[in-house]
DNA sequence: GTCTATAAACTGATAGAC
DNA sequence: GTCTATCAGTTTATAGAC
């Protein structure tokens, strides 16, 4: 599994770094564009972008109607001022998990722990920034599914260049995988994780009731990453 | 993998029977409450449900804006009508092949089985019916992300019970696998399916542009089929 | 920077003529 | 069953006072 030697980052110190980092200077003055930003962010993953007004922004944040577009322009501009916040350290993130893999495990890393790096980042990354996995997932979802457009160009010229050099890094991992269908499994495990991790209360809430089993982070990892790689090397 | 015999209908056939069925009786008369199903099928599946008004669905389909009002009494309700369309000959489809499968293997499936009968009815039974799979599977995942409870509560209630069928003979195929992993690995699965089905259109193009490749469904449900089953069975 | 007030457009839904 | 006309409420966005 490539355990790092006791000179090398993990990919949970790197988290630790990074997003350590990014969220005290993000964090350190609690401005009217911050708590809209905070507002927004709960409630665009609760509800979408259209069922979600600029009126429940504002009255939930606190303040008033005309700040939105005082601070932020547009609505279109908030939503992406609120994917801006949370993807920028979460993709710089990933970015030096990649690096520091890579020259650990010199130059070509081994699928499992580059989904490794890619979960810890997702999910211990956020969860030690103090926000939630879950919402994190519900608006990548959305940026997918109910994206206007805006905010798919977006994503793709602001953050397109790590996820492929993600993808290709995983791609030089499966040499075996003929190209077409590498393509369609990484859409499989993108929308697994996504659609798996949105309803991750609503899972964990059932596991704990029906089987009586609690649900912690590593575990959750530890399930997805093998998961994702026979998926990603089945025959057939 | 259970290939049935000569005197066997295979999940192909079935879904030749049921859907052109539930196709002749459901179209044989195109009124304005079909049109105006017709118009909020295809707007829901592109914008969703709070991104498309009535004003919208009734000049697509050509009909009076009070139509709408008169013909289902309100937008929730025809957003239950439109789902209620295609997932009653979805659901009694999928109901059919599975009786088949258990009488045919003799009371257990195999999962590989049980999963070719659930894509060759979600993919090949849809089309079919002349309708298009990527729409259907953009409005399931609009159910689960967009739900405003009212959808939710009327699809478990109306057709929860064939997928506690398949999910209990899913489980009892794949005894080695732990309940909780099986869970897990269920949602998984539909999250996999219904996004990368969701942006079928899309990966099609892009494998068409890159790769050279035509896609065609019978390449997409044995793509799914080993990737799913070693998905649901990886150990570790 | 923050506020009030309001513009301008859109929404779902309905009453009532035909 | 279908239409027009309209209601009552909501939305985003902005102008202008402070």
């Amino acid at each position: 599994m490539g355990r790092p030697s006791r000179f090398v980052l993990t990919s949970g110190q790197i988290v630790n770094i990074c997003f350590n980092r990014g969220f005290k200077t993000a964090m350190s003055h609690s401005d009217t564009a911050d708590r809209i930003l905070d507002a927004a962010e709960i409630l665009f993953a609760e509800r979408g972008f259209a069922e979600t007004s600029l009126r429940t922004i504002t009255s939930t944040a606190g303040v008033n109607l005309a700040a939105v577009n005082y601070h932020f322009g547009s609505k279109k501009e908030l939503i992406q001022a609120v994917f801006e916040r949370f993807l920028t350290p979460f993709t710089d993130c990933l970015e030096t998990a990649l690096t520091q893999r890579i020259a650990d495990e010199g130059g070509a890393a081994s699928a499992d722990d580059l989904l490794e790096s890619l979960y810890t980042v997702s999910l211990g990354g956020l969860k030690a920034q103090g926000r939630d996995p879950q919402r994190f997932m519900r608006l990548l979802g959305l940026a997918y599914s109910q994206s206007q457009g805006h905010l798919r160009r977006f994503i793709v010229a602001r953050y397109g260049q790590t996820y492929r050099r993600f993808i290709d890094l995983l791609k030089q991992a499966l040499p075996e995988i003929d190209p077409v269908t590498f393509y369609w499994r990484l859409y499989f495990m993108l929308g697994a994780t996504i659609f798996t991790l949105s309803s991750f209360d609503a899972i964990e809430a059932i596991l704990k009731e029906d089987f009586g089993a609690e649900t912690t982070l590593q575990d959750t990892i530890d399930r997805f990453v093998p998961s994702a790689s026979a998926m990603l090397r089945a025959t057939g």
